[in-house]
DNA sequence: TGCCCGATTAACT
DNA sequence: GTTAATCGGGCAA
């Protein structure tokens, strides 16, 4: 992966050359901006080939053709009909694995977030991944896209993050597995985790 | 070609 | 807590 290009803004350190929980684990914190609009990834949940809940589990199609190619690509589709969702691809290849991006902080691009989502308070801008999608205006016009270049960037996390984990959230298949991530504390998830026991 | 369902959200009761 | 909105993918016929 390219560093981002900010002057002064810290060197991505992450990379895509993981298994999709690895990666889900090491975005949270991680900035993530689009054209400039976004903020700090605080949710997020990993999905692959073995994985029942997975679009890529019943092998290649159109749609998911994304999923199968190289890592660090982003992955968009369209769910319920309505509402975008963003993945970024993972290693290794051909294990069809991606992470798909759940909630972020928003940081950067307040007004033109609150303009597209047409609501004002800042913790329903970007908590979940329909609207964040509408917040970043993801669509499929980003669908297959690099995530090393623009209109992406990616900034890494300043120091440790602490980092919930739970079950994943609207499925009903392998809705037992624990690959959702989260920001511990974080007031932008799409919803809580549980307590920790 | 038709039918069912979904990695969601917002507006209800 | 429940449900409508809304449409493309995937599978059966």
């Amino acid at each position: 992966m390219r560093a981002a290009s900010a002057p002064g803004a810290a060197r991505l350190s992450i990379d895509f050359s993981r298994n999709s929980a690895q990666v889900a684990r090491r975005l949270i914190g991680v900035t993530l901006l689009i054209d400039g609009v976004g903020g700090i990834i605080v949710e997020t949940e990993a999905y692959d080939r073995e994985d029942p809940a997975s679009h890529s589990f019943s092998g290649p199609t159109a749609r998911n053709a994304v999923m199968f190619g190289p890592p660090g690509h982003a992955y968009v589709y369209l769910s319920y009909g309505i509402h975008w969702c963003l993945n970024f691809v993972c290693e290794p290849k051909g294990s069809a694995s991606a992470v798909l991006i759940r909630a972020i902080e928003p940081m950067a691009g307040l007004a033109v977030m609150r303009r597209r989502r047409g609501v004002a308070d800042e913790r329903l801008l970007c908590s979940g991944p329909g609207r964040l999608c509408e917040a970043l205006r993801i669509t499929a016009l980003q669908n297959g896209l690099a995530l090393d270049r623009p209109p992406f960037e990616l900034f890494a996390r300043q120091g440790e993050v602490e980092i919930v984990t739970g079950p994943r959230i609207g499925i009903t298949k392998a809705a037992d597995k624990p690959w959702r991530y989260g920001l511990k504390g974080s007031r932008f998830l799409s919803k809580p985790f549980k307590p920790e026991a």
